[in-house]
DNA sequence: ACTATTTCGTCATGGCCGTTTACAAATTAG
DNA sequence: CTAATTTGTAAACGGCCATGACGAAATAGT
């Protein structure tokens, strides 16, 4: 007989329900909900011995979120096997919606996901936010969801949520910029300058750009290291399906790494972050390049077309990245790692000397690294699904708010 | 409103009770188990208000712990305040018992611990184990723990498992030694090889001691990192409240982040490792003594006696655990860097260059870095009470065993 | 000393919820 | 066309926590 290794233990996706028949029941309705979303459609019989209840319990909740109007009956399947074919259920394409938004140095982006995934609208405004007042970027964006809302609504939907992603490290009460170097913001509770109508949540690009890889990628495993780079370089980690945020929610701040302790002075107060080497800035200037608007994509093209000097600075900042990763990968032992953001774009230049510098510097097999294939979309739909979980998590919200 | 974070999942410590009434009975029957245990004694009544259950349902679970024997009833609390006064509560002190085990490079260890967490068996072998067979090091443990069982059953104590505590990587079946560098152990399963009696679980000794740090140290946060060496240099991380394994079990390899990218090679395949600068065997050279039984506190008396040399391989060895711990604070963020095994007994000497690296390289308060008190006792104390907690989380598996 | 108040533990009742059991409906296999 | 299989529902059942009431045991006030 084998006992259970002592796991860490997280707090469940969304709040704790309590251990009484009511929470009960609560969690079930949230067990029926992912089972039918994770399946796109199924059958009672099918929900009820994927989530191991019994049909007739199934059958009870089913009930409940039809009623609610967070499921819908497809009507008799196919039937292939033996048996009275059973009716098919998915989750309801009206309802409730994730609203996502994101505030990029160079863009604003808002859209709205229904509960099955799909977004059903937005709007994205280009223009650069660097130092702008935190009020008026918060102003605009707030125009910006309310016009992606009245879109919405004209479906049938309505707002579970606002989900709004920063390029920078945000306190666990997901609704202060503590730092967002590259907006020029510092310990702003954007949160209160944001639209107060629905609830809220703030949280870092790149932990955002995370969940997407989880719930939207497609071979994506249940724990990753997620890499994003705009200016700084963050990094995002996935233990079991859900963030580790750290004590105080800036887990990830992988550009801070030492990567040659005596190296070059970092304002962080260090030497030789990984940031001196990898980081945009650091890049642009090894590369001979001026800062302009379109950073990455100058970057690509440069070393698309061959140019050398391009080339040689991002195969030096893939090597920094590898030996920063080499740490990281042997600290959480994830199962890959994946690049996104800027990273992913850049990737063919990177990943060679990347890969060396990990595979060499491991012993036994390597981490592998994968590049992510949502390609900048990726926070802006992290943050609208996150809303979107959240009603999957507990769907008896949907009574409480209207 | 502000809607919640998405958080790290944890599968719940122990294995996960389905949600139907029987399992809701056993998890509250677990939540009554460690208010108990985490207050020492309790009333019915406070146990209520504590897990957020009414008294009369409370009653029913206490009945039913008293009658397993897993609670006992110590008569009517002296009354402080107005009101009838409650009948105190407390952990069985007879019944389920922890067995842990500790094979260590030099010495065998095993203990009994019962469910209030208390020592009541022991039994220490010394000597060396270097380079000797896992079967005869397995048979001699197995002598040892039945020694330990034995007298804890003339206690009224029985047995409810055997934890076992390593110093090598161990998969995550719990059972099988990956790599014991110290041992010369290689995907040995020593499961097998380990008394079949009782529930058996092997796991890293840095986890266990981090373990035991989180559950009997005294101001623990729940999210730190937990550093010890022996002759490796092994981390452990804990995320709320629970251990962070990785995919295969082999997280928290601190001795192997890179620390200066071009330094001398490591049997590992990188270069400039930690464990070049840290590790014990790097340590002693560089402190010009040689190998022998008590290594760590050949270093304590010879630094307490103003040896320069070997001040100046720990000033040094500290200055890299610095720069290290640096990488892992700034991707984990946790509350604290806690200091463990032979790394405690030379703190002092550490300290002072490991804080001046890890402060230098933080903007902002930098982590505190704390010493363990638990002494080299931590992993098998922690390896015993993880016994106790798994007993503790599922009350009612005393009814499937005897 | 006596009463009012507070708190504790328990009991009876009730409601909620998943299970069990049974059955009709709808399909395939032979 | 019958037997076998599977689905969904309904009714009875049992487990579990909440509610409300009550006696017991302490304090506070007069």
């Amino acid at each position: 007989m084998t006992a259970p290794l002592h796991e860490a233990r997280p707090s469940g996706s969304g709040r704790a329900l309590p251990d009484t028949q009511q929470g009960m029941r609560r969690r079930n309705l949230a067990r029926v909900m992912h089972a039918v979303s994770a399946e796109g459609s199924l059958s009672r019989a099918a929900v009820a011995s994927r989530i191991g209840l019994t049909r007739a319990a199934v059958s009870t909740l089913v009930d409940e979120l039809i009623r609610w109007g967070l499921l819908e009956e497809l009507g008799p399947e196919r039937p292939g096997r033996v048996g009275r074919p059973g009716s098919a259920l998915a989750v309801s394409g009206r309802g409730p919606a994730g609203i996502g938004a994101e505030i990029g140095v160079d863009h604003l982006a808002v859209c709205a996901v229904d509960l099955r995934g799909t977004v059903r609208a937005r709007a994205v405004r280009r223009g650069g936010n660097r130092d702008r007042a935190p009020e008026a970027v918060a102003a605009e964006l707030g125009q910006l969801a309310r016009r992606v809302v009245a879109e919405a609504q004209r479906e049938e939907l309505w707002p579970a949520g606002l989900a709004v992603a920063v390029p920078g490290l945000v306190a666990r009460d997901g609704r202060t910029v503590v730092r967002a170097p590259n907006l020029d913001w510092h310990d702003t509770d954007i949160g209160a300058l944001l639209p107060g109508e629905w609830p809220l949540t703030v949280d870092n690009e790149a932990n955002y750009g995370a969940l997407a890889e989880l719930w939207l990628g497609e071979d994506t495993p249940h724990d990753f290291l997620h890499v994003s780079a705009e200016i700084g370089i963050g990094a995002a980690v996935v233990v079991d399906g859900g963030l580790l945020r750290g004590t105080r929610g800036f887990a990830g701040e992988l550009g801070h790494i030492p990567v040659r302790p005596d190296g070059p002075p970092c304002p962080c107060g260090g030497r030789g972050c990984l940031e001196q080497y990898a980081g945009e800035e650091a890049v642009l200037r090894a590369a001979g390049l001026e800062p302009r608007e379109d950073r990455v994509g100058l970057l690509a093209g440069r070393a698309e077309d061959g140019d050398e000097r391009v080339r040689a600075a991002l195969r030096d900042a893939g090597a920094a990245l590898g030996i920063a990763l080499t740490g990281a990968v042997n600290l959480l032992d994830p199962e890959t790692v994946v690049l996104g953001g800027a990273l992913a774009s850049l990737s063919p230049w990177l990943l060679p000397s990347l890969e060396a510098e990990l595979t060499g510097r491991t012993a036994g097999p390597a981490c592998p690294v994968a590049v992510s294939r949502l390609g900048p979309e990726g926070p802006l739909l992290g943050a609208a699904h996150s809303v979107v979980r959240s009603v999957l998590d507990d769907p008896a919200v949907v009574t409480e708010r209207s």
